[in-house]
DNA sequence: TTTTATATTTAGGCAAGACTAAAAAAATAT
DNA sequence: ATATTTTTTTAGTCTTGCCTAAATATAAAA
């Protein structure tokens, strides 16, 4: 139905909006997929006349129905795969996004029936992002960030905003994964840093980490 | 690593080298592939530079070793899909080759190392075709085709020679899957039409379906 | 052996999806 | 309000993988 390259820009987008109210920019687009705005222009305006996304010259897209359909079962598929892969194949959570970005293009409707059954119908991914249903619906939960909670609160780890293998990889050297209870000591001020508790170990962490972790108020 | 439209010529020239012995004809190719000649003979040229393969002008290719590996390894992770649907998502053996065409593409070492593990690393796909190591090696059995089986003998049916969804589908009306026992109760010389018993039942079948299908005599 | 038919290759082109360089529009600064 | 910077688009190219039409080599027939 759609190539490669086309849903890979429609998620892209998807995302984009996700992140910043408004119309998304080419320059937007071009730098999250690292690619050239040229680039960017050439596809947005095919995918404009395919009327997956509405398009005026200068003033960035946004995209339709249809497009918001066809982006959100990428990425259903995307999550789908990853939890296979973590769940069934015992890959760690830190080694699966790469792998995913090449199943999310596997064409079959059937194929996403039965896989998602398999797999339980889960609702989150490894990462704790949500599986969009068939419909492309998302799940709304509320989780805030880590660097949002307030000193002598609780809270437990529902998700990464970041998953980069090393960011992945520094929250399992520091024994949090997804359902870790964490327990804010303390709070700087200046610099955001906290002082935390994660089972019996109290450490620091920078704001940067706190600014990349989903938790749930207990 | 490679292309799709490289592994695909790659797996098909493998094929085509079982078939028949030789080199692979231009023609030969483009007709499995569904192609035309001149397109055939631009990608065989470019396989041939990249040492995938050995090419005399007119004289048809051959595969390198390091063809038959790459090819190898495509039918491996195509044959290690099949096996997933079936078994782990129960698609019907009918409805997996296509599936299994856009899968077998994915790139991911640990991932095919994983999923053989996962299924208990099959020596067959759902169509009783072998499944080759991760060397590329095939394991060899002494399977013949129903049509040579004399009148009076029995095989266990051990794969299909088409695995197309009609034959399939014909097989699975006639209670014929592998494992299934075949006795051979007639045969016409004239048109190599058989009459055979499969479980309490006994019917007719011509010789197109007595050559398409593998049995192992006991 | 010469002619005819078939198989294969070459030449030239097209679409997708990328790029660079240059032009044009929009946003910012003076 | 004008000048400068930034963003976006256009123009022109490139590679991959396909195509058609024409040329050429090989195989088959006369
Ligand atoms: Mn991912
Ligand atoms: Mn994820
Ligand atoms: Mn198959
Ligand atoms: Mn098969």
């Amino acid at each position: 139905m759609f190539t490669l390259a086309e849903e890979n820009y429609l998620k892209a987008i998807f995302h984009l909006e996700h992140d910043s109210a408004g119309e998304v920019s080419t320059n937007a687009i071009a730098e999250s997929m690292d690619t050239r705005p040229s680039s960017v222009t050439d596809m947005i305006q095919k995918l404009a006349e395919k009327k997956l996304l509405t398009y005026k010259r200068y003033k960035g897209v946004k995209l339709t129905k249809e497009g918001i359909k066809v982006a959100a079962n990428v990425i259903r598929k995307h999550r789908l795969w990853e939890v296979f892969l973590v769940e069934k194949l015992n890959f760690h959570w830190d080694e699966v996004h790469e792998i995913a970005e090449q199943l999310e293009h596997i064409q079959s409707e059937e194929l996403i029936t039965r896989l998602d059954k398999f797999l339980g119908s889960p609702d989150f991914d490894p990462h704790g992002d949500p599986i969009p249903d068939k419909h492309g619906v998302l799940k709304r939960t509320e989780k805030r960030l880590l660097s949002e909670i307030e000193k002598n609160q609780q809270g437990v780890c529902v998700g990464v905003k970041e998953s980069s293998a090393e960011f992945l990889q520094y929250l399992d050297k520091k024994k949090i994964s997804i359902g870790t209870k964490i327990s804010v000591l303390g709070k700087e001020f200046f610099d955001g840093s906290m002082i935390i508790q994660v089972g019996a170990d109290q450490f620091f962490i920078s704001k940067m980490v706190a600014e990349n972790l989903f938790v749930q108020t207990l």
